[in-house]
DNA sequence: AATGAATGAGGGTTCATTCAT
DNA sequence: CATGAATGAACCCTCATTCAT
C-alpha cells in the first residue's frame, strides 16, 4: 500500500517535472494529476525537492545496474560488443521512460541552491561512471589518452544532446539500435571520414 | 542615449540570469543592478521574458559571425585549420563572457512555455549551424555520412559539457587552446586508441 | 485501564502545551510522546482544546484543595500561620510541577476563541478565589478596605509574574520558602520602608 | 505618504494582534483591516513577526520617555508625587490605546521561539525598567531591602494584572486616578490594614 | 523618459481532524 | 479499543507587472 502510494505520487511528480521542468512544476498540479489531496503529498514527502530528489536518486541506482564492467575473461563478448550491450540498456532505459528523459534534460544544472543539491550529485554520479569507463579504456589501451573529465563532460554533454534530439520530437525517430550505433560511432571514431 | 540604457539594462540581466537561473532571476534584482527605477525596465523591455530573449538573440548573431565558412579556394588555408579558427572564435566567446557561459548552460530548455521559446529557437539556431557544417563537411568528403540531426545533436551536447565543465570551476581550468585540441580530436577521431 | 490512558495523554500534552504553548504544541507532538496513535487520541478528547481545557480543569480543582479558609476559632493557628501554610501549598504545587508552571504562565489568555475560552475560566476561577480571601480578610479586620477585584488582579499578577520570573530560570533560583517569604512580605506590606 | 502607510499597517495590525494574539493573528485579517493588498503589507515590512516587533519597540520607547527619574533637587516635587505623575503617565498610555493594551497582556512570553524574540525583549527591557527604580528607591531609604529581581517580576506582574482586568471589561471600570491610587497604594503598602 | 507604490495571483507548506479498517 | 492514511482549509510569503504621478 504505502510504497504503491509513494510510487504513484512518484510518477505523477516525473510527468510533472517533466513537462515543467522544476520549478514551474507546482505541488497543485502533481496532487491534481496523483489524484491525491494536498496533504496526502507532504505524507510521503517532506517538499518538493525531496520528490524530486528521490526520482533522480532512483535513476542512478537504476542507471548504474545497467552499466557492466567489461570482463576481460577469454570467453567473455569482445570489449565493443559489451559496450554496446551496456549502451543499449542505458539508451533503453532512458528513452523506455520518456517522462524521466525530458526530465533530465530539462533541468540540467539549475546554478541555483534549490535544484543544484542533487541534480547537480545525480550529474556527478553519472560523469563519474563515465570518467571511470575512459580510465578503464585507457588501462586496456582500447581509449587514447586524453583529459578524462573534460571529454567525460563531452561525452555526457553528448548522450543528453542526443536524448534531448529525441525527446523534443523529432518525425522518422530513429529506432533505439540506430541511434547506439550512431552513438558508438561518434564516440570512438569521431565524425572524421578515413 | 536609448541604446545605452538598453545595453544597460542588458548587461544586468545578463549577470542576474547567470548567476541564479532563469527562474531565480528577478526583476528586483536586475533592476537593482541595472541602477534604475522598477517602472524603467519595462519601458525598454515587455517583461522578463523579453530580456532573456534579446540576450540570445544577440549571442546567436555574434556566434554566426565568429564561424566562417569554409573556403575551398586554392591558396585558403587548409580546412583543419579553418574549422580550428571557428571553433577557437566561438570557444574564445562563450568563455570570454562567463556570464553568458553560465547562462546558456544553465538555462538549457527548460521545456516551459516562458523560458522553452527563445532558448528553444536559440539551440535550434545553433545546431543548425553545426547540421549545415557537417552536411558541407560531407559533400565535401570529409566527414563520414552520418545522421547528421543526431549527430548535430551529439556534437552541441559535448559542446555545452565542456563548457558546462568549465564553467563549474574545475581547479586547473585548461587554456582555451588546450579545449579546443581536446574537443577537436574527440569530434574528429573519437576516444579510440588506433 | 480507560483512566491510565487518559492520564498518559493528559502528561503528554502538558509537557508539550508548556514547552511550546497553546498554537505551537502539536497533536503529531502529543501523540508521539504519549506513544499513542493518532485516532487514539480522539477518542479520549474531543480535540486541541478539550485536553487544554482538561489540564486546567483538574489544576483548578488540586489548587482549591489546597487553599484553606482561614480558621478563627480559638486554638487555631494565627491566621498570619495559616495564610502562609496555604501559599506554600500553592507554590509547592505550581513549582513543582514544572511544566504546569510553564504552561500557565505561557498561555495567560490568549484572548482568541480557542484558547481563551478554558483559559479565560481558569483565571477568572483563581481570581475569585483571591477576591473571597481578600472580602473575608476585610471582614476580619485584617485587611484594609480596597477594590477587591481590582486588588485581586493585582495580586494574582504578582504570582504569576514571579512564577514566570522563577520559570524564565534565572541563576540562583530561590528556595520556595523564600519566594513566598517575600510574596507574603510584598503582598502585605508593599515595597515601602518604614 | 509611506510614513502614513506604516502607521495605518501598524495600527491595523495591532488592532488584529489585540484581538487574536499573536498566532491566531493572520496577515489577510491585517490587510483586511488595512485596506490594503496583501504585496503592500510585505512593502512595509518582512513579515509577521516584523510588524509585531515594531509595535513593541515602539512602545517600549513610549513607556520609556514617560517615565522620569525622580528629581532629589530642593524645590522639586515630593519623590510620591513624582512617581505618581510617572505611573499616571505609564497608566494613561496603556489604557488609551486599548488595542496596545489587550496586546501586551494577551502576548506575554509565549516560550517559542516566533513570538519570544522582541516580546521577552519586551517584558525584559519594562523590568529592567522597573529593577532600576526599585534599585534607586533603596539607595535613597525609600523602599525596603529586598529581592529586586523577584519584586520586579511580582510587580510588573500586578500592573499587567490590572490592566488585563481593565481590559477584560469590568462593569464601572475605576477612572485611571483611582486605579493609579489604587496601584500606588497596594505597591507600596500591600493590602495589610494597620 | 522616469519613477516606485501598489497589486494579487500563485507558490509551498502545516496540521487539526476524520474514518475505514 | 486502536490504528494511521487521508484530507483540505488556512497559513505566510514572493514577485512579475501596472499605472498614477
Amino acid at each position: 500500500m504505502r510504497q504503491q502510494r509513494r510510487a504513484q505520487i512518484l510518477q505523477a511528480s516525473k510527468e510533472v517535472f517533466a513537462e515543467k521542468g522544476y520549478h514551474n512544476a507546482s505541488i497543485n498540479e502533481i496532487i491534481r494529476r496523483a489524484g491525491i489531496a494536498r496533504g496526502t503529498f507532504y505524507l510521503y514527502f517532506t517538499g518538493k525537492q525531496t520528490v524530486f530528489d528521490s526520482i533522480l536518486k532512483e535513476a542512478v541506482e537504476e542507471l548504474r545496474s545497467r552499466i557492466r564492467r567489461i570482463d576481460t575473461d577469454e570467453g567473455a563478448d569482445p570489449p565493443q560488443v559489451q559496450l554496446r550491450g551496456s549502451l543499449i540498456r542505458v539508451v533503453e532505459y532512458i528513452l523506455g521512460d520518456p517522462h524521466f528523459a525530458r526530465l533530465i534534460v530539462s533541468n540540467r544544472l539549475a546554478p541555483d541552491a534549490e535544484t543544484g543539491e542533487r541534480a547537480a550529485a545525480f550529474y556527478a554520479d553519472v560523469q563519474e561512471m563515465i570518467e571511470h569507463s575512459l580510465e578503464r579504456g585507457i588501462e586496456m589501451g582500447m581509449v587514447r589518452d586524453c583529459d578524462t573529465k573534460l571529454i567525460a563532460s563531452a561525452l555526457l554533454g553528448a548522450v543528453l544532446g542526443i536524448v534531448q534530439h529525441i525527446v523534443i520530437g523529432t518525425e522518422n525517430p530513429p529506432t533505439i539500435d540506430a541511434i547506439v550505433d550512431e552513438l558508438i560511432a561518434f564516440v570512438l571514431r569521431g565524425v572524421v571520414n578515413f
